[in-house]
DNA sequence: GTCTATAAAAGGATAGAC
DNA sequence: GTCTATCCTTTTATAGAC
């Protein structure tokens, strides 16, 4: 996971995977038919691992669930200060580095996708009393998926975290615009 | 350019080159250096001809500045359809699939995707006097970069168009919500 | 299941004639 | 500037003893 996430699929060989697990060739073959095998267990990992390894740690002492959509994605910003706006995020690298990827990887991929936009989405339905009726909850958290993402991306290259700031600023305007609209109802 | 859009940088081999090419290694290697100095003149190729073969083919027959924003993105879309859902954006699969890319090649990335948010800038900078006054215009053009690149990235992982549609149509309807507003205070 | 050794191919880059 | 031949390294994967 470690490697494939720091330097991506192709420029990660077999020797890396070997020399950083500390496992003989012969084992690793044991268990995995080949290099794609094991990038498939890497992907099901951060799937099944979405919530232990990303929401529990984003969520913890936060309780309203539209500010947990900010929690996640101040997850992010954490992620690429700590490492110096270097960060990238792994399945996103992935997905676009893989161009002729099979289609039980691309498969894996977007699992992880929808793992992570079910659970802003769900953060949306526990507030959707919130927002006016017949909100694109679905669209919204794809859409904060995408700021993430392309805040990542951006952050990266400038090495300047101020870019993912302004993308998820921006998100956080459209998204409070929509619940002010409501509470403007509810007001009246 | 072809290469490294359709394979990615790692993948595309330098014998990938010289075959698609039809050039021999002692004329590549007498003026390249080495294989990151073709991607660099690569980088600098979209770079300088963002105006020609981006902005011109997108914005022929279109005059409104706010709708010249969307018949960019309609153009990705329509690199979309005609791939059937394999299209990458070339920068930003760059930017991601790159992991310890060279500064000076971050550098040329940056620009790209400098030249891209300044156009559609510009096109919100035309039509200020429908948006309210200190509207991030640049917020709001990173913004779309984002839309872009997101979208893209989850219509390939996915092989959908739809999830870049209702990426652009969130992004619709955050910038026409601000034009609304306007609307509405020059209306009182 | 794990170990070392190595096969077999592909990689980037260079040499030196023309 | 272009050509062919090739060097040297790295790569994925396998063999076969333990």
């Amino acid at each position: 996971m470690e490697l494939f996430w720091l330097k991506g699929y192709a420029s990660t060989s077999i020797a890396d995977i070997l020399s950083r697990s500390q496992v003989n060739s012969g084992s690793l073959y044991h268990f995995f038919p080949g290099k794609q095998d094991v990038l498939l267990a890497v992907l099901e990992a951060y799937r099944d691992g979405i919530r232990k390894m990303l929401l529990e740690p984003a969520w913890a002492g936060v309780d309203d669930p539209v500010e947990r959509v900010f929690a996640l994605l101040a997850l992010y910003r954490r992620a690429i200060v700590d490492t110096e706006c270097t960060y990238g995020c792994p399945i996103g690298s992935l997905a676009l580095e893989l161009h002729e990827a099979d289609p039980i990887v691309r498969q894996r991929m977007a699992e992880n996708f929808t793992g992570w936009v079910d659970a802003v989405e769900e953060c949306f339905a526990a507030a959707a009393h919130r927002f006016p009726a017949g909100t694109d909850r679905r669209g919204l958290a794809e859409l904060a998926l995408n700021v993430m993402e392309g805040g990542v991306m951006q952050a990266r290259t400038y090495r300047d975290v101020a870019f993912f700031d302004r993308a998820v600023a921006q998100y956080r305007k459209l998204v409070e615009g929509l619940m002010v609209k409501e509470t403007a109802l509810q007001g009246a």
